[in-house]
DNA sequence: TTCGTTTTGAGGTACGTACCTCATGAGCGC
DNA sequence: GCGCTCATGAGGTACGTACCTCAAAACGAA
């Protein structure tokens, strides 16, 4: 038998016995309030260590006059992704009430870095602890995230990172992985056949940029004899797609497989069906949404790659809701998987 | 915007008043205690209702005199996996702490089911709200979690599932569904090839049965032109694993892939090794650990399929806490994904 | 009715932290 | 020594639930 924990924990008071000062300059130190001298921070924070104290999270959300409150910033329009991303968050805001946990979800026109820019600055501290913000690289944004940040509100970055900023921690997966990963199966899928056509949403987004990348790093290292068609660019739109797929097509009689990295994947779908030629090109496409559902039950594609919406919200709630309570922490880090779905073990 | 919540919560005061008694009653009813007409209880139920009262955790926790006792009872031996569980139970037992939540764990010899029977019967109600157990399919199990559940302790079972007992949550994946992922991968790697040799640890455990019947179903019914050869037991043994597949490559030197849905992936990897032939046949098997990790890196083993073993105990620890705060709740359903690991996505 | 039992009410304390006020201490420059 | 500021202490209340005791009320059976 391996008991591993131990006798009673030790709390706020123990603290102050040890480190010989009162109660109250110890609650000063926990919660960063001024008027402490250096010298006395430092003998809290030795008997905090020595005793391994810890936050009693339960009594600490309970003495907290109000909730935790997280809002998230998520853009709108017809990614799917996003949506899910969305619902994600409204499925949790129920169960995390009874955590005092209060989630606010704002959306916003996609791709405009201005709207999220301004989205920011109009959070109330009062009103917002942590922010959780879908960013694309734009100064505009950096400048919010830095101007928010220095407000008391913490932000989180989430799917897309901002490095350089002031984000206390970014939920997401690692696209360059994202695209060897899908390399190293159509490698397999394909070997001795060559042709293998590439779509990509827009290169001007980081994360289709990072899974080209590492998918024609392994298709080079690893399937010298594939050959890489493109990257066409499809938008991310439904139509555009299908018509590109649909020349691709008929450019290369001979095409072994297909990966999308963007969305736009319904088109993908009708455009492969209509030709004919569905379930004898290997087909890897991003996202677990209705239209690949859909292609990977009716055989037209072979693997989607995914990123969990709902794990993705729950790392950044319990991201939020560590960093809120003690905002000196680093940011939990709970690492997400790339999942990989064929029809057969379909969520 | 979109405000999710909304005004304050409701407490036990807000459904005493507006059941019309007093907070005593709604205490007994709420925490389920004698001493209360079944009408009053209607009444406060109904008042529940009306209100949406949801306990509050926080307070919940910190007004109970104990922490939640939460007993992992896992098999030890040299099964990797089990190894990972355990590892992932001691990772959370700190941070649980925090949240009221005191782990334990038991190593019990593997596959032997009056040990655990045994296990489960010496638990005290006292000293354990909550068992979590890798329940092997047996009589004396059963009738241990039955009794358990009668003394007031919660069951909930991990990895493999005990239907027809009391136990109140099962946390693990489909196995029939990975055998078919493995066989929709196994397919596409193989089309034209031939054959694929089969290895399990043994037909009499409940998950291997699974896997086995997952992958032919799927062989049989996309990929008639692979022949299936075996499966071969290994028993989970890296020497008899290693000898078997030895004996495997010799007897088809034509062999295209090998599947081992059981352990012993160290033999696996060292047979196949030694015969030359890695990296020409594909090689897919079961769990994250260090062997299947060395394989993919060397590129010996081409997929892995794995249980998060950190999922599987975070779900399982918040099942735990829910039902121990709510006894008569059903246990949240958080599906456990399949996981699939090639060398590019490794976690 | 009367006795006994069961149900209900009233009111308390406790959990560990957050946050508040007020008083007193130490330390400073002049 | 003065007055001043800043650091700290002392002690309180509050959060919402759990759990306790004791008394009062309701109910049932004789």
């Amino acid at each position: 038998m391996n008991e591993i924990a131990t006798r009673r924990r030790a709390t706020v008071h123990d603290v102050a016995r040890t480190a010989g000062v009162s109660l109250a300059t110890v609650d000063r130190v926990l919660n960063a309030r001024a008027g402490v001298r250096a010298a006395t921070i430092e003998r809290v924070e030795a008997a905090i260590a020595e005793l391994g104290f810890q936050r009693d999270l339960s009594a600490s959300l309970l003495a907290r006059a109000r909730d935790l409150r997280v809002t998230f910033i998520i853009p709108e329009g017809s990614n799917e992704f996003m949506a899910s991303l969305a619902q994600a968050v409204a499925n949790r805001a129920g169960p995390a009430l009874a955590d005092r946990l209060h989630l606010d979800i704002i959306r916003i026109k996609a791709l405009d870095a201005m709207a999220l820019a301004h989205c920011l600055d109009s959070l109330q501290p009062s009103a917002c602890d942590c922010a959780v913000i879908v960013a694309g690289e734009d100064p505009s944004v950096l400048v919010a995230v830095d101007a928010a940040t220095r407000r008391g509100i913490l932000v989180v970055t989430l799917v897309s990172d901002l490095p350089g900023s002031s984000r206390r921690a970014f939920i997401g997966i690692d696209n360059t992985a994202a695209g060897r990963t899908s390399a190293s199966l159509m490698g397999r899928f394909c070997t001795g056949h060559g042709k293998v056509g590439v779509i990509a949403g827009s290169l001007h987004l980081r994360d289709h940029r990072d899974r080209l990348e590492g998918f024609r790093q392994v298709i080079a290292a690893e399937f010298a004899d594939i050959e890489i068609i493109g990257p066409i660019e499809g938008h991310d739109e439904h139509a555009e797609t299908a018509a590109q797929v649909t020349t691709l097509l008929a450019q290369h009689p001979d095409l072994a497989g297909i990966y999308n990295l963007g969305a736009g994947n319904a088109g993908l779908v009708s455009a492969l069906t209509a030709s004919g030629r569905a379930g004898t090109i290997r087909v890897i496409a991003h996202e677990l949404s209705e239209p690949t559902r859909r292609g990977l039950l009716s055989g037209v594609i072979d693997v989607a790659i995914d990123q969990n919406p709902d794990g993705e919200i729950r790392a950044a709630i319990g991201a939020a809701r560590a960093l809120a309570l003690d905002s000196s922490a680093a940011a939990p880090i709970e690492p997400i998987e790339i999942g990989i779905f064929l029809r057969d073990n379909l969520r």
